[in-house]
DNA sequence: TCTTTCAATTGTTGGACAAATAAAAGATAG
DNA sequence: CTATCTTTTATTTGTCCAACAATTGAAAGA
């Protein structure tokens, strides 16, 4: 994911309809595993008993005996619902239905540690434009006396940083925590998941001496503009500051 | 106005999206299970050792004796792996490195067993009228002719949808090809995670003969204001159009 | 070159024990 | 006797081990 698509228009190779409708058609379909089988047909019974979030699955040892299995299949498929983020299972107390599928889609992108090409960064700033700009109306309307205190707390931090790396992560933690201010648990799961490369970005345009002076200040500012309400003012401060790191990759990257 | 999750700081304690910088703070970690960490492992391997899409990982005994668990235990972190969509496992040839994580994801809403909960949905509608109303600068500075012409295009294709599925489809490619005007591949790689939710959303609000008629209008007017570059008008409409498929969901959970 | 055999690896099963914890039983104070 | 706190118990999940089946690339043989 790095050059710009020419206005890509869907195509996606149907992925979504790939649930069953594989074995009873008689195919060749490379016979699904003990631990694949098993999972459609926990499937099915959240389905046929109309299971809903915060109902609870039967125990292991239920599902082993219903679906003759071995305890190490029962816990390799649940292991992949964990993973999906449809349950949620504690010692003793079993496995509960949970949605937190959002969240589990963009933590599979977490993986990505690469080189942050300049469409990337220009992509990613844009976004982060979107969310933490424009999106002022629901910031105004949502933030608390309680947030703005937090976040000065977050940005009083810059003053302890040693290294740039710790800078940089009190330098999300305070954008995390804007975002956060807006209520939305989407954009949030979203703007955790860019934390590697956000993370990238900062630190490869500041040093640590930036950091604890000019970011600092910056933050400061934003947050008075969002104490005073002055909706121009918060806009015009917070686009300059995500505008700030533009330089150092213009300069950077030339071409290629 | 919404019942927002509860201005969540940060720590999730999901499976993998505990990523590293947590065990040197010493924090009070919640105590990672073994199979989460040896996905930290096997994660920071691929990283350290450079391994590529193509490469190989070393076996599961290898794998056991390298991290001291068990053969378990070590399954069911490639377990996760595989259902990350990361890892590929043959049996005698091993687990060699992969990338259908974008596969994956719609995967994770083949499970329409689940309801869209009312959150989720206030959740996502918040999100896309940040994507599809706040960014109407972009919008309205990238928009080309051809563009719209392309928007018509896919709209007229509502008259030959024959079932709301389809409908939907047709619908949500309409946003998608709106989306993809801002010309940002990072938004539009989020907004085609989403779709599957996306298009729950929409079939529930809708029936096919809605589509047919209150959507297909409804995008008509948004086009034609976007056409006549009406900011004011743009936003009214596109908000109306979004916030629509609000009263089935309200009406749908009384309270709880 | 083709076929057969072999060996290594993953897939599945069952059992054992540790860790966690909700529920039940007991103890204590009022 | 009641209520609250503490302890015990029983159940469930977490991890590990051992064994065997299934698969298949690689070597041996025809």
């Amino acid at each position: 994911m790095t050059d710009l698509p020419p206005k890509m228009d869907d195509e996606t190779d149907s992925a979504t309809a790939t649930h069953s409708a594989a074995r009873e058609a008689g195919g060749q379909e490379s016979k699904a595993s003990a631990v694949d089988e098993l999972v459609d047909h926990i499937r099915t019974l959240i389905s046929e008993d109309g299971l809903k979030v915060g109902d609870s699955l039967p125990t292991e040892k239920e599902l082993c005996e219903r679906f003759h299995a071995g305890r190490n299949t029962v816990r390799e498929a649940m292991r992949i619902l964990k993973t999906y983020g449809v349950v949620k299972v504690r010692p003793k107390v079993g496995a509960v239905l949970i949605d937190e599928r959002m969240a589990r889609a963009f933590d599979l992108f977490a993986f990505n540690t690469l080189e942050v090409s300049r469409e990337t960064f220009v992509d990613i700033q844009g976004f982060r434009s979107l969310l933490e700009v424009a999106s002022f109306e629901t910031l105004f309307d949502n933030v608390t006396p309680e947030d703005i205190a937090d976040l000065h707390q977050v940005n009083s931090e810059f003053l302890a940083a040693k290294t740039a790396v710790d800078a940089s992560e009190i330098d999300f933690r305070f954008h995390t925590r804007l975002v956060a201010v807006m209520g939305n648990k989407a954009i949030l799961d979203v703007y955790k998941i860019m934390k590697p490369v956000i993370m990238k970005i900062m630190l490869k345009a500041k040093t640590v001496q930036t950091f604890s002076t000019v970011t600092y200040s910056e933050h400061a500012e934003i947050l008075e503009t969002l104490e005073r309400r002055d909706r121009t003012a918060y806009q015009y401060k917070m686009k300059s500051h995500l505008d700030a790191g533009f330089r150092h990759f213009e300069t950077a990257k030339p071409a290629e």
